[in-house]
RNA sequence: GUGGCCGUAGCUCAGUUGGUUAGAGCGCCAGGUUGUGGCCCUGGAGGUCGGGGGUUCAAGUCCCCUCGGUCACCCCA
């Protein structure tokens, strides 16, 4: 049997509702905020990636889909949302500040597990054009924002910044050398290899490394004055909003493209491995490393699947129903439930029907299962009389009522207001 | 890329030291009720036992390989 490929899956309707639901949380805080939706291709030329996300990072370097197409153009299935944003900002130029919002799956070679899939969702934000601190705390306040939308209360905000140019090189300098003197003591992972990229040392989770890292100089200490100010800036204005966060020193994120802010969501409620839903950060230079103009930019990416596991682990955002309307049966042949059904749905009411003829039962059986909130029945002593038959199936605010005969041409509008749709 | 655990019906699973024609619950279809759903009863459909190879008189069961799932490392959403 041909499956879907490993790492991917499927979402059937109706677990697709909640997906349904919660894109259009996710848009309509961002509309709010003057986001406006982006799409762009699937697929890019694999150089974006490569210079802008980072020759040296475990997604470019082993985790890209990449492939020639026919006249050999180098390519490579997005795997992540930023860099194709930027991309698209740097070709057409909008005006400043350009505020843009996606929904996109991205692509991983990775070995699958709990909240890692080698086609996931996310859902993003990025601005171009602004340095303006005020704008970090806005894109991170939209963020936190809609977790709570979603009934998320187990959220915990970690942020630090990765300084700029001038301050990467002389921290870096400072962590090498304190690495040096402790390597012995660094796991087997890194005892040998921290020099290949010191600051992935600060990422390690193993107890031997962060034994060594609580210890290591912080970059937070090497951050120019303007660095400096920024950083205190984003924090206070956290607070003012009421933001709860923490200061995390070690919080390196895995793309090379970040500067100053960066910030990382994780559901503390996760017993999985994989806890982040949301991370991101500034990219001032990335714009630039890209072909383009020098412009800052800031923007996060939040993983859909992880965000429901989340939302599964707190038991909150379940999926609402969406009950039909109406169930037409028909036991004449099909041409009223046809005539009928189309005539509902013009009139803005969701009707459903059963096809292939089938009994009566059976007919009002799909009715039941589909959740409607009235059958419609017309049979043969209907079609003679002119009218039909319209059956409640569930108590309506715990009121019981009876079945009733309706003339065939009041029954669009007596719907209507029996499900106060009028 | 590495390692642990697991693959039997659409789903969740049972299947004895290898031994007739591989089962259950749920779901699906039909009938009980030739025009009334849910509850109940009866019946039915549905399986290359993940795939391939091997051992054996005999393999769902044992061995090897492979694919997939799952969890973890690495890293990230």
């Amino acid at each position: 049997m041909v499956r879907a490929p490993k790492g991917t899956h499927d979402v059937l309707w109706p677990a697709s509702s909640r997906w349904e639901a919660l894109v259009a949380a996710f848009a309509g805080r961002a509309r709010r905020a003057g986001f406006g939706l982006t799409i762009t291709p699937m697929f890019e030329d694999a150089r974006l990636f490569r210079r802008g996300i980072g020759g040296q990072s475990d997604v470019v370097n082993k985790e890209m889909y990449e492939f020639t197409d026919r006249d050999n153009r180098p390519l490579a299935l997005r795997p992540e949302g930023t860099a194709p944003v930027v991309r698209a900002f740097v070709q057409h130029h909008p005006p400043v500040p350009w505020k843009a919002w996606y929904v996109t799956p991205a692509f991983r070679y990775e070995q699958p597990q709990a909240g890692r899939y080698r086609q996931h969702h996310q859902l993003g934000v990025e601005v171009l054009g602004t340095e303006d601190p005020d704008l970090d705390v806005e894109v991170i306040a939209l963020a936190a924002g809609f977790y709570a939308d979603l009934g998320l209360r187990e959220i915990d905000l970690a942020v630090n910044s990765m300084g700029c140019a001038e301050d990467r090189p002389r921290y870096i300098a400072a962590l090498s050398e304190f690495l040096a003197e402790h390597a012995s003591e660094l796991c087997d992972e890194h005892s040998e290899r921290y020099g290949v990229n010191p600051l992935r040392v600060l990422d390690c989770k193993r107890p031997e490394c962060r034994a060594v890292t609580e210890l290591a100089p912080r970059l937070v200490d090497f951050l120019d004055e303007a660095c400096a100010a920024h950083l205190a800036r984003v924090r206070s204005g956290l607070d003012a909003l009421g933001i709860v966060h923490r200061l995390e020193p070690r919080l390196v994120r895995g793309l090379d493209y970040y500067t100053r802010t960066t910030f990382e969501f994780s559901a503390t409620a996760l017993e999985t491995a994989q806890n982040a839903v949301g991370g991101g950060g500034r990219y001032d230079g990335l714009a630039e490393a890209i072909g383009g103009d020098p412009t800052p930019g800031i923007g996060f990416g939040i993983g859909i699947e992880r965000l429901l596991m989340a939302c599964d682990a707190e038991g909150c955002f379940a999926a609402l129903p969406h009950p039909p309307h109406a169930f037409v049966i028909d036991l004449t042949g099909g041409e009223q439930a046809r005539d009928l059904v189309d005539e509902l749905r013009r009139a803005g009411l969701t009707a459903l029907r059963a096809y292939d003829g089938r009994s009566l039962k059976s007919q009002l059986k799909q009715a039941d299962r589909s959740g409607a909130r009235y059958a419609v029945m017309i049979g043969a002593e209907e079609l003679a009389a002119g009218v039909v038959t319209v059956r409640p199936l569930r108590e309506a605010g715990g009121e019981k009522t009876e079945q009733e005969t309706v003339a065939r041409p009041e029954i669009t509008a007596r719907l209507r207001e029996l499900t106060g749709e009028g």
